[in-house]
Formats: C-alpha cells, structure tokens, sequence
DNA sequence: GATTGGCACTCCGCAGTGACGAGTGCCAAC
DNA sequence: GTTGGCACTCGTCACTGCGGAGTGCCAATC
C-alpha cells in the first residue's frame, strides 16, 4: 500500500537528515535503505509529503528536509523507543548509585542525561509541594541573628538569616523553637504554611507573645512557598552546543541566554508528563520564537504516580528522538527509583 | 623620547585592537589617536616592536595585532584601573544589598560580574577553612536513619544522610548530639576535626559506648573536610560566548567545556592574589594550552587581610582589560564588605 | 640621528565566471 | 501505480582578476 511506503520515506528522511545533517534525496534513499522501489516512485511520494507539509526543500533541487510537523509524525507515529543497551543501564545505575545526598542526585543526573543525549540537560529540582516539613531549626548567631534551618523529607535544606528588632533570650528562642516545631513538624507544605499563619502573637496569651515569631514565621512562609525552589533548577552538557555547527547564531545564542534564564527554562520544560510519558516539543511548538530550531524532551519524576518534578533535555529539532527519548525516561526511571529508596 | 613613543603606540594598538576586533595599521592609527607623527614613524616603531615580540602580522602586509607578550606590557605598564561610572557602583550595591543568604550572595556577584563585564564570570563559594563551626543538628528522619546538618560561621550550611546499623533511641541521640556539638561548636574547621578524631567511643566508658557516634563522625569529617566545599563554584554569563563571534571552535568549545569541570575552572582562577590585587592571566600563561586564547582576570575575596575564595571572569585575550580588572576589584570590594557585616 | 614622504610590493577579500553534480519535475511507456 | 529518461535548476567549488589596505625600504629633510 502506498500510503504506508510514503510513510516509510518520511521515517528514511528523518533518520537520514538527523544522522546526515544534510538534506537527503532520492537515490540516496533508496540506497541506504532496502525500499524495493525506484528513485523515481520515492520522488512521486515525496513531492505528496511536501504538499502534506512534512517535508520541504531547502532551495529549488535540492534534496528534502523534515519540517517540524514531519518530525512530530516521526516521534508520533513512525518510531518506537528503542531500549538502552545493558552498557548504558548498567552505565546509568552504577552513575547514579553513588549519589551521596539530593543536590548529588540532581547533579549527577544532569551530568548523565547530557553525556547519554549528548546534548543540554536540565533537571528541575523536586518541588516542595508533596513533601512535609522534618524539621525546622533556629540557631542564634549573635543575640539580634536568628538562622532558620528548615528540613523537608525530600532532603531539602533551606536556610535563612533572620535580623530581630531586639535582643532574644535563650528561654524565648527555645520557646519559640518549641511552638514552630509543633506546628510544622510532619505538616505537608500547605499544612505547615496554614499552621503558621495562624500562630503568630497567640491572642489568648498575650501577656508573653513570642518575641520575634513575627520574622520567623515570616522567613518560614517565605522559604515554604515554592516561589524560590520550586525555580531551581540544574543544568549541563553546555558543551554539546558547539557541535551546533552551522545556524550558530540563529540557534545557540538565544539557547544560551535561555540556560541563564532559570524561569525561561522552566517554562520550556513545562509540565511534567506523569507516569513513563515522555514530552516532546518541537520547535515552534514551543513557547519562545527565538528557539523556533530547537526541541525539548522531557519527562517527570518521582514517585510512581505523582511527579516531584522534571527533567529533560534541549536540542536541535534535527535530533534522534528515539534514543533521546529513550535516555530520558530511563534517567527519570532511575532517579525516580532513588528518590524513593532515600 | 622614542622609547615613550613606541609604548605608546604599543597601547594605542591594544585599544584600537580591543575595540574593533581587526589588526590596525599605521595610517588609522595616527588619525585616531592624536600622537604627533606620521605613519612612517609608526611603521618604524611598529617594526621594532614586532621585534621585541609585542606586536605581530596575521599575515604579511596586514595591520599589526598584540601578542600576549603585548597584552602583558600593556596591563602591567601601560594601564591604570579606571575607576567605576557613580552609576555602575550604585548598580553593583543595589544589586548585592538585596542578598538573603550566602549562596544568594554568590549567585549575585556571578550574575552582576557577568554583566558589568561582559564575559563569562566565576565565583568561588567561600572556603571553609577560616571558618568556624557554629552548629551541628542530628535529626532523627527513621528509627535507623540520620540527617546530619552542619551550620557554619560562613552561613555555609551541609547536610549528609547517615544510615545507622542499629536502631537509635531518642536518648541515645540526644546524648550524641550533646557528645558532638561540645566537640565542635565554635571551633574552627581544624580544630573540629582533629576534636571529632579524638571521640568516637571513649574508651574511659566503654559501658555505654555512644551508639552511631562512628558513621556520624565520619560524615562530619568528610563535610569538614574542604574536598567538596572548597571546589564549589557558581559561573554565569555563558550567553557572553556567543559574543565570540569568529574563533569560534577553537576559543568556545574548550571554553565551554572547562565550565563545566570545575576542577578545571578552580584551577584556571588560580591563587587568590590578596587585598586589593587583581590577577591577570593572559593567553598562553594559563594551564591549559586550549585555553591559550582566553585571559583570566581574578581576584581574592573576603576579610581584609586573608582571602577567603576568588572571584573572577574568563574571557578572550582581545578584552578590555582595564574596564574589566576595575569590575573584578569592585565586585569583589563589595562582596567583602557584604560578607564582613553578614 | 630621528622623522618624513614616496614608492614598489605583498597579499587579503571580494565579485564574477564556468564547470560540475546532485536533485528535481514531468512525461511517456510499461 | 511504477519506472526510466530527460531537461532543467541551482548550489558548490575552483579559478581569476582587481582594488585596497598595509608594509618595508630608501632617500630627503629637520
């Protein structure tokens, strides 16, 4: 049937063009893969997947290159993810069995996912939201200097300085370490946040209203809401954009300001796929014109039926889907599997 | 004096050269820089100081381009540090001021290093080793698991998970917490050690042998010890690259991989050069012979008299070294003062 | 002795040219 | 629906010639 050959040609071109980086023609085609048909037949079927908008020439007689839109039939429809080599499993596990606390697991994921893409990776760090407060404590630095330690289970530890407006006795601070505990301790994010707003100067006791709750809770509230990490963010393999070749300026430039760009990134990663599905967004699919030339895949992690966050990779449109996809989901699998281990 | 002249010429040729990226002739230089001559004299003073290994042809009858050997004559003698615009101090203040912690001072300084001066910026986190402990916390996460969080007098803060072998009554923790943190509060990183070498289960006790005390001192040792807090770096400004323009594979692409080893990057810093010194590492000077086209330009940062970590930028060897070495001092003047009062 | 103007020379950069080849579209034949 | 043939397009590359920027050198001048 011929509409499954035409298809059959759209896969042989984007397997060629990602692996040639030039455009591929008919003989060529042929050629290199065992399509019992004659160059002239392929050209009669891509002249149709050029109507189709899958492909399209660069100039007059030249060969064919995938448009986005035949790049998103490719990962749709034309490609299955090709498992990882036992080299690259055992690679990854042992890569990632070393990892000593969180931020490790974060960096050497990171560090992992961009030598198995070879290109730019980011990983998010997990977000607060589903996790519950461990541990919150307050050291006195000097007699005005408050620093708040607070733990979450994933492992996170923020920490903030804190200024008084007055001096603070040994017996307030471990009262007031006291109240906070026992209002945060085990609480989810959300609990906790709800729990301090309703603690500060007690009305029912106002004849010793914790000095200095206001601050520290303040500081609380503040490292609790997600807004600083629920951004962070961490990324590596910036090195594989020099391979970028041609289109340097078109491409890697606003590529490099966007890896700056923490919140640009994160929007670029959008949301988090759940489950072992892998999102790919391809070129001018995605939200910034600037990146118009390059895809993004990404996956989230966690625990097996929620995703603490996501991590993925940013390349040329002109990529191999199949293994990047594949190298992605295996690093959130294992990640995932740590996270849950710890 | 001719001597007075030639180096003169030498600076004109290194301005002119930083600012329009292509070898200046003789002609163009006496029209844009106001030296009393004709281009026939500079010719004459341009041939000797080709001569001397200052200046050189790309090829025969171009204009004349510096070698490091010039860019090193040029920063030594040739240059004073221009002072800061009021403007680019009020920015490097405002910017810094608004700092919540230390990491977010580090994060800062990279980011406002990176603008001021254009180019890929580096940050050293500050080194534990004139610092103090100020505190330690056990906190029980399971019955059989142990964060354990280091607070230092840097505001540096790091935690380590310790699995135990054996369950850990709430006692038995608090007593271990008490046994370490009278070990350690308030001595420096040294002393700390050499305190936490000196305990684990004392044999004038041997009945109650601090349970866990081993893996936890352990892990405190391995957190004291500087290998991995002394080799933390914060870099920004990659975006700068992009700006590289021609050279690129041979200036970028190492460039860009050495941001990535920070190892790599630690060493190209190089030593803190104390107080108000700014280091510059011109071309070739460097350690890394893929780097022969990039200059650093560093500094140390911290209490008056010691250096605490160094800061600095990466960029071309064609730079505005001026400009920049007054950017390095300011920035790294500022986040003194910021840490001192923090 | 240092400086200067003049001059011949070198060599890069650029635009124009033409041959070549890869690739296409179309058409007639199967 | 497929195939071979053929004319056509257009980018790439090597080559060429030219203009210009810049140099080195030399004789003249201050």
């Amino acid at each position: 049937m011929q509409e499954d050959r035409r298809l059959a040609v759209l896969r042989a071109i984007v397997e060629d063009y990602v692996h040639t980086e030039e455009p591929v023609g008919s003989k060529a085609l042929v050629e290199r893969h065992g399509l019992g048909v004659s160059p002239a037949t392929v050209r009669n079927d891509m002249a149709v997947l050029e109507d189709e908008g899958y492909i399209t020439q660069p100039h007059t007689s030249a060969g064919r290159v995938p448009t986005d839109k035949g790049y998103r039939m490719f990962v749709d429809r034309l490609t299955t993810v090709k498992p990882l080599s036992s080299a690259e499993k055992r690679a990854i596990s042992s890569f990632l069995d070393g990892a000593v606390d969180l931020d490790d697991v974060v960096q050497r994921s990171v560090r992992l996912l961009s030598q198995l893409t070879r290109q730019v990776a980011v990983v998010q760090y997990p977000t607060l939201s589903r996790s519950t407060v461990r541990h919150v404590e307050l050291v006195a630095l000097a007699p005005r200097r408050l620093l708040v330690v607070l733990i979450l289970s994933t492992g996170r530890v923020e920490q903030r300085l804190v200024e008084l407006g007055e001096d603070l006795s040994d017996e307030a601070l471990a009262e007031l370490r006291h109240l906070v505990l026992r209002a945060v301790t085990g609480q989810t994010i959300a609990e906790a946040m709800t729990a301090l707003r309703a603690l500060p100067t007690p009305p029912d006791d106002p004849a010793r209203p914790a000095p200095a709750s206001g601050p520290v809770v303040e500081v609380l509230l503040d490292a609790l809401s997600d807004d600083r990490s629920d951004h962070r963010i961490a990324v590596g393999g910036a090195a594989n954009l020099a391979r970028y070749g041609d289109s340097f300026d078109s491409a890697v430039r606003p590529l490099l300001e966007a890896l700056e760009e923490h919140v640009v990134l994160l929007k670029l990663l959008g949301e988090a796929g759940t489950g072992g599905l892998v999102t790919v967004r391809i070129g001018a699919e995605g939200p910034y014109e600037e990146l118009a030339s390059t895809s993004v895949v990404s996956t989230g992690y966690g625990p097996p039926d929620e995703s603490l966050a996501t991590l993925g990779i940013v390349g040329p449109t002109r990529m191999d889907y199949p293994g990047t996809m594949a190298a992605v989901r295996a690093v959130a699998r294992y990640v995932s599997r740590i996270l849950d281990e710890a």
